[in-house]
Parts: structure tokens; C-alpha cells; sequence
DNA sequence: CCCTTGCGAGACACTGATGTCTCATTCGGG
DNA sequence: CCCGAATGAGACATCAGTGTCTCGCAAGGG
């Protein structure tokens, strides 16, 4: 009977980040609950965002320590990262999204802090002769959200098998679609 | 005197693309006309979408044709796509989120076509040896224009220059962040 | 078994965005 | 220099979304 709190903010954030104009009604809809009930746990759209902000920056909090960056090569920590985010792929994106329209240009605190851990990750896999120093660790933090957001939502339109997701963004983000000649 | 409707379009494609919630106050001054003229030109929200969406795939097609991607190896074609399309990431960027809500699953015709020609040349890489065939070419289509949206994002907010920005694109797409040791 | 708690559905007023209008102004061509 | 076309600013009605409320109902614990 009682509203499973986190699983509305889940789908929301699926429907949200897919359609950022998304009503109160339809985000209801798409949780399966009434629009009252909806406005019962969350004050309002604002209260609704920033809740999604509060469990997406949790949720990524807690899959950067999953994986441990700090251990093994920076290829395994990156592999281990992504398969510790994909149940958040949904939020991640949205966070993303989201973090673009920053108003005002008060950039939320906490998500600078998962930024630097990325950022760094990727500065530490050059440092150590890993990744390739062309490519500035900005871009790569950029990039690897991208390509989660993107990943969520081909996967969830179906153009992409689920089973697939680590893979395909971990391949292409390390490999890229070259095709090595030695190999 | 008279607007330059095709950069409201462009200034309305880079508003849209970050905040899809803007009004059509907001895009007016973003655009530096008023809201009436803006009106004058769009009849409302969705005939400025839909005028977004033709422009967008105009301009997306005609990056495809400047590209020749039948010309030279995959590579070359891929490097030429993303050049010619540059101008036009904005846009692009709209494009693909919006195209996300598909509303009632009736996917534009002319972006189905477009997807589709994409989609072939990478499937053409793969079949000449240049791609990796454990990457299918619906993720490559994806994951491109994935990091071009991430990409004008990315110039926007300053986080990655501009004129490094085909550079970043391509290489991470075609070689990934590994660092090849024979290298 | 009852009773408390939480939910869904719907009604309601309110706010903000929208679309249309008018009018003064300005730009640019003739 | 003058005139017409296009624009900006603002007023206005309308409407969709929001936030709050009530009521009936179902679930689950005591």
C-alpha cells in the first residue's frame, strides 16, 4: 500500500530525462500512482527535482566507492565505475541534463565533488602512462557521462541489448571503433 | 530591421537543447527579438519544435553529403561527418533529445533516414576491417551523437575548447582513451 | 474483527505561460 | 526626405499545469 519512495524517483527520472516537460500527472502516470499521492511525498515539481538530485548524487557517491578507483590499473577501476553506475544510468543522465541548465550558474556542491573524483581517475590513468594525455581528463569525465546518458537511453528505446551496456560504453570509451591492425 | 529567422532557430536550438523547459519569453530574449515577433514567425511552441526539427535535418543532411562518405576509408568520412556538422552541433544536440519522446512512437521519417545512412557507414567500416564488429553500428550511431551533444555542451560551458572540439570527438570515437603501447 | 493509515479520484482556485491584439517606433528603400 | 514594412513593448483573455482540499476505499496491523 505505501509508495515505494525510491522507486518513483527512478522512474521519474527515466521520463524526465527523456522529457524534461514531463507533468506532474504524467510523471504520476508513469509511477503508477495518483497525482495527489505524488504531491504528498514531494511538495512540488522543485521538491520533485531536487529529491532526484539528492538520490542521483548518492546513488553515484556510492558507486564511486563501490569501485575503488584507487585499486588496480585505471582500466579495471573505469570497468569496475560503470558497472557499479548502471542501475543509475537513469539518474545519471538525468543529472546531467539537468546540471546543463545551471541557473544562475550555482553549480551544485556536491556534484563538483563526484566530478573531480572522475576527473582525477582519468588525469591518474594518464599519469600512469594508461590513457592517452591528448585527450584532457574534462573531456573524458564528459564524454564517459555522455555515453552513459546515451547508453541508458538506447537501452531503453531497445537499440541496444541491456545486457550490453557495460560493455559497449567501456569498449568504446577505452578502444574507441578502431579496429587495431596487430590485433 | 528584419529577423535573421535562421539564427532564432540556432539560438533557440542552443536554449532548448539545456533547458527544454524555456518559455517562449526566454527564447525570444535569448534570440534578442521580442516574444510578438517571435510569434510572427513561429504560429507557437511546437511550430518552433517543428521548424527546429526541419532545419535540423536539413542541415544534418547536407553535412552528410558535403562528408562523401563513400570517399576514402571509413575514417576519413567519419572525420569529414563530424567537421561538417560542427556548425550544426547545436542543432544536432536538440535533435536527439527531443527525438527521445517520441511521442506515440512515430519517429520522424527524415531522421529515420538520416539514422539510417549513419548507421551504414559504419556499417561499411566494419565490413572493409577499419571498425571492430563487436561494436554494433547502431551503438557507434548512437554513442556519435551522444558525444557531439556532450561535445557542444562541453564548448558551451567552457569546459572544452572549441577549436579542439572535432579533434576530441573523433579521436576518443576512433581510439578510445587507452593509451596503444605500441605507440 | 475493527480501526487506523495511506492511497486514488476528483473538485477547486490560482498561477504562469500562451496566443492575439494594438500602438508607437525605427529602419531602410525609393 | 518620406513612407511603408517590420519590430518592440505592452495589454488582454485563455488555458494548461499546479497545489490544496475532500471523500470514499482498500490494506494491514493490533
Amino acid at each position: 500500500m505505501t509508495v515505494d519512495r525510491e522507486q518513483v524517483l527512478r522512474t521519474a527520472a527515466a521520463l524526465l530525462s527523456r522529457k524534461a516537460t514531463a507533468t506532474m500527472d504524467e510523471v504520476a502516470k508513469a509511477a503508477g500512482i495518483g497525482r495527489a499521492t505524488l504531491h504528498r511525498h514531494f511538495a512540488g515539481r522543485d521538491a520533485l527535482v531536487k529529491a532526484l538530485e539528492v538520490l542521483g548524487i548518492r546513488e553515484f557517491e556510492a558507486a564511486l566507492d563501490a569501485a575503488r578507483l584507487d585499486e588496480g590499473s585505471a582500466e579495471e577501476g573505469l570497468r569496475r565505475l560503470v558497472a557499479e553506475i548502471e542501475p543509475a544510468a537513469g539518474l545519471l543522465s538525468f543529472l546531467v541534463t539537468e546540471n546543463q541548465l545551471f541557473e544562475g550558474a550555482h553549480v551544485n556542491e556536491g556534484w563538483g565533488r563526484l566530478d573531480a573524483r572522475v576527473s582525477a581517475h582519468f588525469r591518474r590513468g594518464q599519469q600512469q602512462g594508461e590513457f592517452r594525455i591528448d585527450l584532457t581528463p574534462a573531456w573524458l569525465t564528459e564524454a564517459l557521462y555522455g555515453l552513459i546518458g546515451t547508453g541508458a537511453w538506447a537501452v531503453q528505446d531497445g537499440r541496444v541489448a541491456a545486457k550490453d551496456f557495460q560493455y559497449m560504453i567501456v569498449e568504446l570509451l577505452l578502444g574507441g571503433a578502431r579496429r587495431n591492425v596487430e590485433q
